[in-house]
Order: C-alpha cells, then structure tokens, then sequence
DNA sequence: AGCTATTCATAACG
DNA sequence: TCGTTATGAATAGCT
C-alpha cells in the first residue's frame, strides 16, 4: 500500500526507518483503538523504536497494570514469580516461625501447656527453674553493685562532711542536712547490707524496694517488652 | 475498507463482532510483526476479547517480561512498586518482631540480661517465678491423672486376677504373673501416691521418673521446639 | 471459512 | 516534520 510494494526486511536507511516506524505505530495505534471501540476489547501495547524511544496505547477505561495483571492470572504464572514467590516464602516462614516463637513464650510463662508431653514438660520445668536461678542471680549481682556504688557515695559524703566539720572548729550546724546517728559511726555496711538471699518470687523484694529504682528506658522501648504486660500480637 | 464505510462504535451483533475481532486483530499482529522487522523495533501486544480470551504478541528475539521491565524503567517507577514495598515492609516488620521475640526468650532463659534495667530484671524474675509456679502445677495435675489411671488399671487387673484365682478353687499358679505381695491388698493408694510436693528443680524429678513416659508426639514436631536445645536460628 | 468490492494505510516524493 | 497521491493491503458484507 505505497507507491510501490515493499520487501518486509529492516530498513537500512535509519531516516527512512524512523518515518516508516512513525506512520506505522501510528497505524498500529489507531487499529488497536478501534478494536477496541468495535469489538469491545481490552488492548495493551507497548513498543520500543530502535532509538529508545517508547510509545504504549492502553484501550480506556483501564490501565496497563490491569491488563498486565489479567494477563498474569490468564497465563497462570506470575511474570515476576521468581522474585516475589521468593519473598511469599520468606514471609510465610518468618510468620511461622513468628507463631512459634509466641507459643514458646507462652508456654514459658506457664500457659497453653496442655499440648506439652509430659518429658516436654518436664524439660520446660528444669528449663525455667534454671532461668529464674539465673535472673536471681544477676539481680542480686546488680543490687550488690547499686549497693557498693551508694555505700562508697554515702561515705564519702559523710567524710566530706566531717572534715568540714572538723574545719569549721568542731561547730555544729544542723541545718547541714546530716544528723548524726549513731549507728553510722560503726560503719555503713550493716545498714546497706545485702537483703536476706531467699527468693524473691512473692515477699523477699525487700532489698529492692530499698533502692526503689523506677529508671526511665533511655531508647524508647522499641521491642515492646514489659514484662508482666504482654501484649505480643502482631498488627 | 469493505464492502461499505463503517462507524467506528460498537458493534452489537455478537457473532459479528468476534469475527471482526478475529480478523482484525490478525491485521494488528501482522502490521506489528512488519514493524517490528522493518523499522528493528520491539512492541509487546496483550490483547483480550469481550468474551475474555486473550491473545498476545511480541517481538521475536525478546520476550514480554523484558520489555516490561524496560518500560517500567523507562516510565521510572514500578507499575507494582506498591504491594513490592509493602512486602518489603512487612517483611522487616516481622523479622524486628521476630529479633524481639527471640531476645525476649532469652530473657527468659536468663540470658542477655545486661540490657535490663532493675525494675525490668525484677519484673522478669517475678513473671519466671510465676510461670514457673504454673509449669509444675501443670506437671503434678498431670502426674496425678496417670496415676489415677495406672492406679484403676493395676486394680482391674488385680481384681481380675482375684476372681480367677477364686474360679480356679484357691488353686496358686505362680506363673500367671501376679504375685501377692501384701502391701498390695490394703490399698493402692499408697503405693502409687504423688511424690513430695518439693520443686522440681534439680533433684526431685523421682516422682516422674517413676513413670518415666518417653511419649513419642504424635505430630512431627513442627516447631521445632526442644526445650533445653533451643536452635532458634533463623535460616 | 472464502470472496471481492471497497475503503484504508502508506511508500515515495515534494 | 508535514502534505499529497498512487498503489498495495485490509477488511465489511455476503455466501
């Protein structure tokens, strides 16, 4: 259709090329478009010229993606399966293991044990009685070193103090802030001693409710970890 | 370019409209392949009828993914950035739920408590204690019902015993298997009773290992859970 | 599916 | 890039 017929083989001539890719996609365009309107179709199309330049007719009343997605389901495979049936899996898995986890937990604070055996059950029991000697531990590791910490404070507080007693000629001066007991001439260890080593489970926090830490987190607590609160689902 | 002009609008009559949709859509095809041999081009044709069957095209020597992706890259953004990045995100969402979990279950264990601050430490040991408390209420309810069981069992079978030895005229066969010991005739009860209600911590596990159950679960363990051997690594 | 009268697309050229 | 036009291609209506 042309002044002349022509052989289908690439155009040599780059110009030549570029008007005929030009009419032609043009042509292409406005076929696809009208099949769309006759025959009530749904047409994608994409096209590259052989300079790079890109050029795509979509039919209205839907988009690229749409038809690129009806496509997929239509071929049954995913174009892009590799990638993202990668990803399914590593999601699904972390979810399970997710699960898991939480179950763990749970069961390590004493609930849905009924789907435990009973060997597992008893693992459990060691397991737990042996973290809770362990947390025991460090504990009173921590309350011992808050408890040096203070003593040495307290001391040399109470050095400072006398010697600047002793400077101001023996005077006495009780709005200081420091009266002076008794008890703490003969040392400050018997009364910061360590509290009795019984458990702490029910009314042995006696020790710690000396210190009455109530530190604020430095992070925000990210993990969302209060124990005794737990509130682990996932949103 | 028929027997007449027609408009283009859709074409209601059904059976006229997929045969223009056939022949038509071999022109499209055609004129695409001639484009993509003339003019060096790649195109990529996805097409799909009003009755829903889909036909496509594309440039010999590459295929629809490619230039797929090379149009998404050429119009700069993913046409299914959306559910990718939401993939993306929850995956790192669930991988810092799962890095939570894990430390806390440490915690649990009694490992990684540096990073807790004192009222944390005391909470956890409380939480433990608790648990702890429930584990081996658990454990006893369940050493009780198999005894019970065990005890009914021994007593039936006993019984059973009796009634022949009592059918057989008092006559003794030693190699029946019972031999009547006389604990056994002034009740059960004592024999099977629970062990001392003692923690279960290191050495009080006799009462379980009376019956030393080594129950193979009846489902592979999925989980992976083996309490003492925790392998938690994620793969 | 074919056929063919007709309309349309476009190659070559200005 | 654009318009013109001779000519080959596509196809609407019919069988």
């Amino acid at each position: 259709m042309g002044r002349g017929k022509i052989e289908i083989k690439r155009i040599e001539n780059a110009t030549n090329r570029q008007v005929t890719y030009s009419k032609r996609r043009t042509g292409i365009m406005k076929k696809a478009r009208e099949l769309t309107v006759l025959c009530d179709a749904q047409v994608a199309i994409i096209m590259f010229s052989s300079t790079g330049k890109y050029h795509e007719f979509c039919s209205p009343g839907t988009d690229i993606k749409t038809i690129f997605d009806r496509y997929q389901q239509a071929i049954g495979t995913s174009l892009w399966n590799e990638q993202y049936e990668n990803m399914q899996r590593t999601l699904s898995h972390l979810k399970d293991i997710n699960r898991n986890l939480r179950t763990e937990i749970r069961q390590r604070m004493g609930e849905d044990l009924d789907s435990l055996e009973f060997d597992e059950l008893r693992g459990l029991e060691q397991n737990v009685d042996t973290a809770l000697k362990e947390v025991r531990h460090r504990k009173y590791h921590v309350i011992s070193t808050q408890t040096d910490t203070y003593k040495k404070k307290v001391k040399h507080s109470y050095e400072a103090y006398k010697n600047l007693q002793q400077e101001q000629g023996m005077r006495e001066d009780p709005a200081f802030g420091f009266v002076d007991n008794t008890g703490v001439a003969g040392g400050w260890d018997g009364a910061v001693a360590l509290g009795g080593g019984g458990g702490g489970g029910s009314g042995s926090t006696v020790t710690a409710d000396m210190y009455a830490f109530r530190v604020v987190p430095s992070q925000p607590n990210l993990h969302g970890m209060a124990y005794g609160s737990h509130d682990l689902r996932l949103g």
